[in-house]
Order: structure tokens, then C-alpha cells, then sequence
RNA sequence: GCGGGUAUAGCUUAAUGGUAAAGCGCCAGCCUUCCAAGCUGGCCACGCGGGUUCGAUUCCCGCUACCCGCUCCA
């Protein structure tokens, strides 16, 4: 990497121009004028994808026992998003202030009173101005001086750099209307008026069935999990796993964003590679193991362990996956963030957010969350078929527990539902109709859910390896060298293959000989175009890691180089003579 | 959705009220014995729609997309 931090947005335009050009990253639609927030992976995006979701796909399933795949559908039963939350919390009925465009939700707007004061506009020294109408709440109490100081700041904030500094921004045509008492319509903070009540649904409606009436609505899928979820029950009976065990899935997802912004990093289609790991209630982990394990800075996380509660397995998922992304090349550019309290959803008890440094800031690439049995309990209640599991070692040493020690799991239960910080305490009724299923060895299993966006992993992946020198020769012409160092593990291309001149059949003959050699194992490039430094400079755009030039020593110019090639690094440049028949396990050992 | 900005070849830029220039890249040929060499030739553009005008890439209006803010959080 450079040494000199770059001007973000610059180098997101270098980066997006570059995926462009060698055909990582295209918009959606361009030639009819594009289409939103929706983008389309080229022959390198596609082999680079690829690469991370097999690399996932591997990491979370095929190299484990304790987890299985799903490939569910798009579509789902609609009743599905009414279970999950989706419905309600994505389609609200928000108004925007007119003066911050920020939004609330309809119902949630508190009744206000105030003087209603108007201005014709605004102007600032920078040039700036807008002409429409702004409509403020002044608060009862406040003084008209501080009054004005607030609404140039949101004004100020809202126009941003083109209007300068908030202190002078000029208001227009100021005027008092009328006085309130209870209006509900001026936004709780701002002030500003607030527009129609409208819907604003994040979920993609479509229609299920060629009659297309309202009957058939139905909505493409905001999230991956859900299916998930919906099929627990099928996986669990069809497979033969025990609680803990994992249900993995990668597919397509679909959110209406606001604003589809910074390049492929908020999109409206989207690819997830999601986890539901099932795990048992930390009361049963209690009654079949003595205790719970208590998480410590340094504990070790390497291997399960059957007195594991939620804490201690989010912990470890949190660890699992940040070995992935050490794995893919990310690891130094790595952050977390531990959701507080008040950020977490109610039904969340703990959330880490993987967050990943890009050109336009530090954002978030994967979140794990410890979910409880919130979402197979809401699908239990919704869909009235059970999600329960039986678990015969809880059942047997919940038969030896004494009925005071029953009581005191009970107990301690009880308090912790009242010590709450978010959401009702549990009724003690209920509290105590869940134990006796616990003591019988049903419950519904907890999940801890690690959730990862596989185009931001992409889009990481490339702003990460993308790498600008400028280069001086003997001459003193100096031009500028784009280089993505990819991982091995991920590039699109893993190896270049060259005959040092095109003009010699021998050469080629050779090249496309080794090219054969490798194509099955890897996916490679052949060129024969161009001078030797050139294509290799076109596999370094690309982020091959490797090149292999046939050249006369190969062919037995030097015989004792006879059938050896050269191989040439990408990052250090350094040559190796390979034999030939070394040269496929060379390469396989260092991708 | 709101406010601000941008839109000319694959990429980066230029010029112009009379339909466009260059560099890089790409393709073909010649040449070339290891890091974007050279020569010759070639392909390729005014985002879309309307208006003003004899004539618009240029001026005006709409639309779309992208960038920067507000919101979203895989």
C-alpha cells in the first residue's frame, strides 16, 4: 500500500473505474440508462465471488460436522414476514420532515405545542440559497434568537458543504402563522413540518401466481435466515444432528434501500451468506452440565465445549469468523463494534458488528448476534406447529435434580425476566410452563446468528488488494501501476501463462502445452499478445498471482534448464525456474 | 424521497451554436530473448426525452444514473 492516505472519494472512483474496465464490476443496465442501486459481476467478479462464497461455504460446512446446507427459495409463504417482524417493521407508515427530511413513524409522533413560524427560504454567502418554503414549530418556551440559531444549524446540516458555515446561512421572509397547542404535526426534534403520511416498505412486493391480484402478493425475501428458520424442523428431523448444530445458507436477498449508495456496499439485490447456529438454552446446558462456562478475556475458544451457553458460543463464533477473514486476507483491516444495550433489538442479547475499513469509511461487513429463541419461538406461535426438540440428556439429568433445585432454576429465571432492560418480563406463568417442558427435555432451541454480506466481502476484498505506484524508469517517465494484490486463495485468475515471444511456434507450442497442464486445476490466463512486461502488467490489474513465462531455456537453449519455466510473483516480482513437472504442485502449494 | 454536484470513446480528459480532439487501453500486422518498448493500420463517444433555433454535444426544461450529505445497517 501507498504510503499516503488518499482522498477517499478519489480512490473509490479509481477502484469502481478500475472493476469496470477489467470487468469486475459493471452497472446494472447500462445501456438503457441503468437501473438503481443494482449491480452486475463480469468474468472477474464472477470468479472472485465465487472464490468467497465456496471459501464460506467450505469454512462453515464442509470442514465442520456440526453443520448442514440449505438452498431455499427467493419465495416464501408471505405469512412468513408477518412471523418474522418484516412486515410490520419494514412497511410503516412514516412521515419526513420537511426540514431535515428525516422520518418517524406515523404513530409515533408526540403532540406538540408552539408558535408556527414560516420563512420564504434561505440563502448563504457561499451561493447557496433554496427557495421553498420552510414551516418550523417553535417550541413553547424557547427564545426566538436560539430559535433561529436551531434552524439554521438543521438547514445547514441538511444542505451541507454547499451552504457553508450554519452561522451564515441567511432566513428569508420570516413570519409567525399560528400559535398550537397539540399538533402532531411537526417533527419531536426538529421542529419541521412534516409531510404526508405515506408507506415505506423496504420489502420487494411481488406476485405469486398470474393473476397478480392482492390475494397473491407476496414479497422477495429482505433476508436469507428466515427460510432457514421455516425449514429448522425439516433439517432437524431429516438429518440426524443434536442440538448444538448449525444450519448454513447463501443466496440472494432484496431490500428496497433508501439510498443505494457507495458503490456495490448498499445494494437493493444482494447476496448473504448466513448462519443459524442452534444451541441449547443456558438452563439446559445448567441442568445436563453443572454449570454454564463464564467467558474471560483469553478463554480459550479453540474447541466446543458441552457447558457452553450463549455467551460463550457467540464468543466463539465471533472468534471462527474472524479466522475466515484472516484467512481471505483482511485480517489487519479488521474492527469490531459490541452493540450496547440501547443498540441491540429486544429480542437480541448480545450483537458484534465485523466491521471493515473501505476508501468511504469503516462499515460493517458481518454481524453476529445472539438472537435467544426469538425467531423460532415467533414462528412456533405464528405457524402453530411446534419447534421444540427433545433432548433425552437433559431429560435424564433433569430427573435427578431435587425439586428444590428445580425451584431454584426457577428462581433465578424469574429474577433475570425482571431485571430486564428491554421488552416485558416473561409472566412467571409462562416462565414456569417453559421450565416443565425443559424438565421433560423439550425446548426450542437458541440461535447465535452470524450474518455476512458477500458483496460487501467482495467489494472489501478489492479495495483492500487495490494497490496505485508510480513508477519511474531509466528515462525518468514515470506512470502510474495498478496492481490488486489479492490473496491467492480468492484472485479470479490464479496463473498467467506466456511464451516469451509470439513469433516463434516453438514458444507457443510449449506455453499452450503448460496452459493445458494447469487449466484443469486452476483457472488460468493464456497471452501471447504484447511484450513479456506488458501482460504481465495486465495480470497485475487483474490480481494474478502468478505468471509463467516459457522462454528458450525451456525448449533446452541451456540444457541443463531443459522443460523449466519462469514463475513470476506478483507482489515481489521475484522469478523462480520451475520444472514443469513441479510446476502444478508448486502453484496448488501457495493457493 | 429531500438538498448539492456530475454525465463526451472501454478508461482519463479536451474543444465547439454548424455532429467532435488527444493520451491510455483494446484489436490486427511487423518487430521484440523477462516487467506497460517501437512502427503501421483499425474499432469505439456527446446518458435519455422534450423545447428554443435554419441548425443543439453546447442554451433551457424534464427524466435516469452516479457522487456528496440526511436516513438505512448484510
Amino acid at each position: 500500500m501507498s504510503d499516503t492516505k488518499p482522498d477517499p472519494i478519489a480512490q473509490m472512483e479509481k477502484i469502481v473505474s478500475l472493476c469496470k474496465r477489467r470487468g469486475f464490476i459493471y452497472p446494472s443496465s447500462e445501456i438503457y440508462g441503468g437501473c438503481g442501486g443494482v449491480w452486475d459481476y463480469g468474468p472477474l467478479g464472477a470468479e472472485l465471488k465465487r472464490n468467497l462464497r465456496e471459501a464460506w461455504w467450505r469454512a462453515m460446512t464442509r470442514d465442520r460436522e456440526d453443520i448442514l446446507g440449505l438452498d431455499a427459495c427467493i419465495l416464501m409463504n408471505p405469512a412468513i414476514w408477518k412471523a418474522s417482524g418484516h412486515v410490520d417493521t419494514f412497511a410503516d407508515m412514516m412521515r419526513e420532515c420537511s426540514l431535515t427530511n428525516k422520518r418517524v413513524r406515523a404513530d409515533h409522533v408526540e403532540a406538540q405545542a408552539g408558535t408556527v413560524m414560516q420563512f420564504t427560504g434561505a440563502k448563504a454567502a457561499t451561493g447557496w440559497s433554496i427557495s421553498r418554503q420552510i414551516t418550523v414549530l417553535m417550541k413553547q418556551g424557547e427564545h426566538i434568537e436560539s430559535f433561529r440559531k436551531r434552524v439554521r444549524a438543521l438547514i445547514g446540516q441538511n444542505a451541507g458543504a454547499a451552504a457553508g458555515k450554519p452561522e451564515e446561512i441567511e432566513l428569508l421572509g420570516e413570519q409567525k402563522t399560528e400559535v398550537v397547542t397539540a399538533s402532531v404535526d411537526f417533527h419531536p426534534e426538529s421542529g419541521g413540518l412534516l409531510g404526508e403520511s405515506r408507506p415505506f416498505n423496504l420489502m420487494l412486493r411481488t406476485y405469486l401466481g398470474p393473476t397478480a391480484t392482492e390475494a397473491d402478493v407476496t414479497y422477495l425475501r429482505p433476508e436469507t435466515a428466515q427460510a432457514i428458520f421455516a425449514q429448522f424442523k425439516n433439517v432437524f428431523d431429516s438429518s440426524r444432528v443434536k442440538v448444538p448444530f448449525g444450519i448454513c445458507q447463501i443466496g440472494k436477498a432484496f431490500r428496497n434501500e433508501v439510498t443505494p449508495k457507495n458503490f456495490t456496499f448498499r445494494s437493493r439485490e444482494f447476496e448473504q451468506m448466513e448462519l443459524e447456529f442452534f444451541i441449547k438454552p443456558d438452563e439446559a446446558v445448567e441442568i445436563i452440565s453443572g454449570e454454564v462456562a463464564k467467558w474471560s478475556d483469553g478463554a480459550d475458544l479453540s474447541e466446543p465445549q458441552p457447558n457452553w451457553g450463549w455467551e460463550m458460543w457467540h464468543r466463539y463464533w465471533v472468534d471462527q469468523r474472524t479466522k475466515f477473514y484472516q484467512n481471505i486476507g483482511l485480517g489487519d483491516v479488521l474492527e469490531y463494534y459490541w452493540q450496547t444495550p440501547a443498540d441491540l433489538a429486544h429480542y437480541a442479547r448480545a450483537c458484534v458488528d465485523i466491521l471493515c475499513e473501505f476508501p468511504f469509511g469503516t462499515e460493517e461487513l458481518e454481524g453476529i448476534a445472539a438472537r435467544g429463541a426469538f425467531d423460532l419461538t415467533a414462528h412456533q406461535q405464528a405457524s402453530t406447529k411446534s419447534q421444540e426438540v427433545f433432548d433425552e440428556d437433559l431429560k435424564n439429568a433433569a430427573a435427578k435434580l431435587t425439586p428444590e433445585q428445580k425451584e431454584a432454576l426457577i428462581q433465578k429465571r424469574l429474577a433475570a425476566e425482571q431485571a430486564k432492560v428491554k421488552g416485558e418480563p416473561m409472566p412467571e406463568a409462562d416462565v414456569r410452563a417453559w421450565f416443565e417442558r425443559l424438565f421433560k427435555g423439550n425446548y426450542v432451541p437458541h440461535v447465535i446468528e452470524p450474518s455476512a454480506g458477500l458483496d460487501r466481502m467482495a467489494l472489501a476484498v478489492i479495495a483492500k488488494a487495490f494497490d496505485e505506484t508510480v513508477k519511474t524508469d531509466d528515462k525518468g517517465k514515470s506512470e502510474t501501476i495498478t496492481v490488486l494484490r489479492f490473496h491467492p486463495r480468492v484472485a479470479p485468475i490464479k496463473c498467467g501463462v506466456f511464451p516469451l515471444l509470439k513469433n516463434k511456434p516453438e514458444l507457443v507450442a510449449k506455453a499452450r502445452e503448460v496452459y493445458a497442464l494447469l487449466k484443469p486445476h486452476m483457472n488460468c490466463f493464456y497471452d501471447e499478445t504484447a511484450s513479456i512486461g506488458r501482460r504481465y502488467a495486465r495480470q497485475d490489474e487483474a490480481g494474478t498471482p502468478f505468471g509463467v513465462t516459457i522462454d528458450f531455456d525451456t525448449l533446452g537453449e541451456k540444457p541443463e534448464l531443459l522443460n523449466t519455466v519462469t514463475v513470476r510473483e506478483r507482489d515481489s516480482n521475484a522469478q523462480h525456474r520451475i520444472q514443469i513437472s513441479e510446476l502444478l504442485g508448486w502453484l496448488q502449494a501457495r493457493l
